[in-house]
DNA sequence: TCAATAGTGTCTTTCAGACACTATAAA
DNA sequence: TTTATAGTGTCTGAAAGACACTATTGA
């Protein structure tokens, strides 16, 4: 760097120039009593107070290392989960989303087991909750355009199960075959057939047997558990 | 909205909270000479002035509806490119990628065809040019973390290339399938099968017969021609 | 024994890959 | 007739779908 150069940038300001209102925006998923369950918290702040809204907020420039250090820290904060992984799903930016001015919210994703969850609340709100995704509008009135950016992660989260082993985060450490299948089948919507279900996962060297059995009123099942941490992530040479 | 919103609103500053500095940039992708191709800019202004960069530049509060418009609107200022479909690839942000401060760029992607293009500069730049992927870093000192950026939008381009009918933008409104599967095959680097090809792209019925031959010292072959404008997008069912 | 669930065998379908084959033009 | 490119026929293989079948438990 030259002498010009850090002259330009000793007498830049930052303030010189308007720049968006920049937030992030979380949608974590799971799955409780057979429902997928989105995680919201009722505001406690202006604008939109009393509405619900994903949880996330400003980026703090001194705190946050990068864009999704921001969405973890925010996510800790106003809500008491704490995820390691977390992914980008789209960038809504315009004029009209948000009453205080042009504004700009990276939205992200993660699907996640809540048990051995417990939900805390902050400040900045007044409940925190999981809600049943037809619940939204209904008995949960949406801020701002948490509506669509909840959509977007949706649909993100319905076509990463069509390809990938995505839902096996929603699972204990072991857990038979048609357990598995049966987080797909909600998941999906729909019903899979088993043996085409069994040789997909199977063939993909994701799981192993675990050598334990699952007992119940009918024949045990076989238990399995992930091989490592890439069965996390593993996408299948074919969608479902 | 009640009063006391209202109120809120009324006070509420955007210049009282630290925001980063927030941009777009585009990677504009073209074929030119059998080699892929990208619009870069050489920037004549700090910070990194004289090094090369992705075109793109900050969100205009009032001109831009939009995140997408600013991206269409700084692609045509400072490249005279204009263009009316592009696609959001990934969102960087982070502490250290800009000297003057925190700092987060959307990054959008396009595959376009670069005959009847007259490439514009402006003020902030020294030249605009298609540059070869290779050049980069030889010829083409790249400015901020732009070589990420533009690694993160070859990625993607590379991606949809394996299941969509992208590379048809690169094409003239007739063209023949020996054509298409040249663009296909130079995008991929790789050689595709003939018969599996034209199998693929018939039973997607994206393309039918303009009714015209192309001529030249050998047989002529079949033109064809895009069915419509979803053909600019279509996702075959499986990767190729 | 029966009901219920676990788990398998195997035929079909879909679509990519390989490769030899035929077709049509100009020189 | 040769050469070059356009275009086809058809076999193989991978992986999903359908569906009937067997296996193992408790009651």
């Amino acid at each position: 760097m030259n002498n010009k150069e850090q002259e330009y940038l000793n007498s830049y300001n930052i303030h010189d120039f308007e720049a968006p209102l920049t937030s992030v925006d979380i949608s974590i998923f799971t799955v409780i009593d057979n429902n997928l369950k989105i995680l919201l918290v009722k505001r406690n702040q202006f604008p939109e107070k009393g509405k619900w809204a994903l949880p996330g907020g400003f980026v703090d420039l001194d705190k946050d290392q990068d864009l999704s250090c921001t969405a973890k820290r925010k996510l800790l904060e106003k809500t008491g989960v704490d995820i390691s992984h977390i992914e980008q799903v789209e960038t809504i930016g315009n004029k009209h989303r948000d009453p205080r001015g042009w504004s700009l919210t990276v939205t992200y994703m993660a699907l996640i087991s809540a048990s051995n969850i417990t939900l805390i609340k902050d400040d900045s709100s007044e409940e925190v909750a999981w809600v049943s995704l037809q619940e939204i509008n209904t008995q949960y009135l949406l801020a701002f355009d948490h509506e669509k950016l909840i959509k977007l992660c949706n649909e993100r989260l319905q076509s990463k199960v069509q390809y990938t082993s995505l839902p096996v985060n929603l699972l204990p450490f072991e857990f038979t075959l048609s357990e598995l299948q049966k987080i797909f089948e909600l998941l999906l919507n729909r019903s899979i057939e088993k043996k085409s279900f069994r040789r997909r996962v199977l063939d993909g060297h994701i799981i192993e047997e675990s050598g334990n059995m699952k007992l119940s009123s009918t024949r045990p099942a076989k238990l399995y558990k992930l091989i490592d941490d890439k069965s996390k992530n593993f996408i299948f040479p074919r969608s479902i």
